[in-house]
DNA sequence: TATATATATGAAAATAATTTCATATATGAA
DNA sequence: TTCATATATGAAATTATTTTCATATATATA
């Protein structure tokens, strides 16, 4: 109605600051005692965040990066970014195991009572199912969305790996009872005609949450090394086409964008526009090694909530 | 719905807090990217903000009494208490001068569009008016509260005061045509039946803001000097009754509490159950011989809004 | 072990805060 | 001065936040 001095405006600016955040008054109480409408008292104490009257900090604790995982979320525009402590020269069992607990962190309080939920395969998954405290939410699904790795063991184990998650939580399980990768197009046209692995498959498209590990393509990798799902040529095809990870063997280069090539063809598990059409898609990965496979992952937006190791995460910020 | 560990929920609180605070979301942004619900974080940022993870400050300047003016509100449960800076040794003009200006920007912004206030007489509601930007509030009704005080010079200067105030508002004015004390109880009655005097008494009870001095009971005050107006021998009869102040020629003890005479009779202004009535009654006075009159004012809940000088607050704080 | 008590949870209801919008006022240019 | 533009305002509409309430889960006690 008037304007008021410079002093005035001040006063009255530190005046509704006090009162609303010291006081804890609310606006409304401060319109009684001030007369002023409730839309000058919103825009005084806008007014005094903006100048600096009024301050507000977050204290972070000495041992979290919230710092750093916050402008990682902002640098790859991905819901939330999780890191875990790591020292550089830290054993990989030791960095596995401190993802398997964050993941699972993660998982419990992500995961609400009617989730479906989907989870790919591998010792950085196997963690986290781990770490996960047991839980009755009966009313989740969870579907297992790559096959098992082609030899009868790691297919035993990718099917433990569910199962034992399908206990923790107390869900209804979708197995996918296939290898990861067969050896012709053929073979997975066949394999595709079951009716279990059509039912999982059917499934792909209705996750809300999918848990993934991150691969690199490395010639020791459990992937070249269990000799029969990719051969060494193989892998060399993919390295020259600028492969430099997989998810759920699914291969991307280092913009994250799909590698095509007639592996895609023998492999029975979820597809990369699949993986986009999932709410979430979170990537758990630790290790210098899968450091260009996370970040390929990341500028791809094949993932939307990473869970690391702080130094991955230091050098992602790069 | 499970337990997170104590580094989890810390990480949660941190991390809820920073996307709130630092990063400006909403708590439905947050839902979004964190896969809380909606009283979770709300309940997370109060434990924040509890626990001192989230700190919020106010930064007041050197020149305010922000902190002085607050505990005095919180003390004698007043709306608001202004407190404008004087030295110990400060000139009674220069005190008044810095009053009215406070009192005028407090004015300013409390009248609005369709306001009717009252107001009472002497040198500080002087200072008040005199402070006034111009103004165009044609709605408002300015009302006054109490006669001129005897003397044809001093009703003059009452009558001029209103009616500079309602220029300054461009108010619609209600003056009250009578001396503020009069010789007899008869004499009063007979005013009393004037119209206009009735007009102006019927709008006491409907007054929403009322602008009063508060007057001290010395020798040499206004009151006494003016001769006609009070005896001597009155002024020790309501001294001899522990009168400590009075506001508009009702007067109080220390406690507040309206002290009863013949005097009361012979008053042409607003009462103080009338007073109460008001919702907002502004009290402004300072100078050091005012002190006991402005703390009997508040103990007795007299004045709900206090307008006064650094050094009578910081007094009236022990 | 069973039972009682305390604590934690999310959906919905209630409360609180912000923004929009129409209008009014101030400020500057001609 | 007169007009144009920028700024400020409060009521109402919208949006956001907190609290309540019913239920579920954890923890302590017998």
């Amino acid at each position: 109605m008037v304007r008021l001095s410079q002093i005035d405006e001040q006063r009255l600016l530190v005046k509704v600051s006090k009162m609303y955040y010291e006081e804890g008054l609310s606006q409304d109480d401060i319109i009684l005692r001030l007369n002023l409408s409730r839309s000058k008292i919103s825009r005084l104490l806008r007014q005094a965040r903006d100048e600096g009257i009024v301050q507000i900090t977050v204290n972070t604790p000495e041992h979290l990066f919230s710092e750093l995982e916050i402008k990682l979320e902002k640098l790859f525009g991905v819901y939330e970014v999780i890191v875990v402590e790591t020292q550089v020269g830290d054993s990989q069992e030791n960095i596995i195991r401190e993802l398997g607990i964050a993941a699972a962190g993660y998982l419990e309080r992500s995961v609400a009572t009617t989730t479906t939920l989907g989870i790919s395969w591998g010792s950085t998954l196997h963690s986290m199912v781990a770490a996960l405290h047991s839980n009755r939410l009966p009313k989740t699904k969870v579907v297992q969305i790559i096959g098992g790795l082609g030899q009868p063991e790691a297919e035993v184990h990718a099917t433990d790996l569910c199962h034992r998650l399908a206990r923790s939580l107390g869900s209804q399980l979708t197995l996918l009872p296939a290898p990861g990768i067969v050896a012709t197009e053929q073979a997975r046209d066949v394999l595709l005609t079951d009716i279990y692995v059509q039912r999982a498959i059917e499934m792909f498209n209705h996750l809300e949450i999918a848990f993934v590990g991150i691969g690199a393509p490395m010639p020791d990798s459990l992937l070249i090394r269990s000799g029969s799902i990719l051969s060494r040529a193989e892998l060399d095809m993919l390295l020259q086409k600028g492969v430099v990870g997989d998810i759920a063997l699914r291969f991307f280069d280092a913009q994250g964008q799909p590698v095509q090539s007639e592996i895609d063809k023998r492999v029975i598990g979820i597809t990369f526009d699949q993986l986009k059409c999932t709410r979430q898609v979170v990537g758990i990965a630790g290790g210098s090694e899968k450091f260009q496979s996370i970040l390929g992952a990341l500028r791809g937006k094949l993932i939307n909530v990473l869970i690391t190791d702080s130094v991955n995460a230091e050098k992602l910020l790069q």
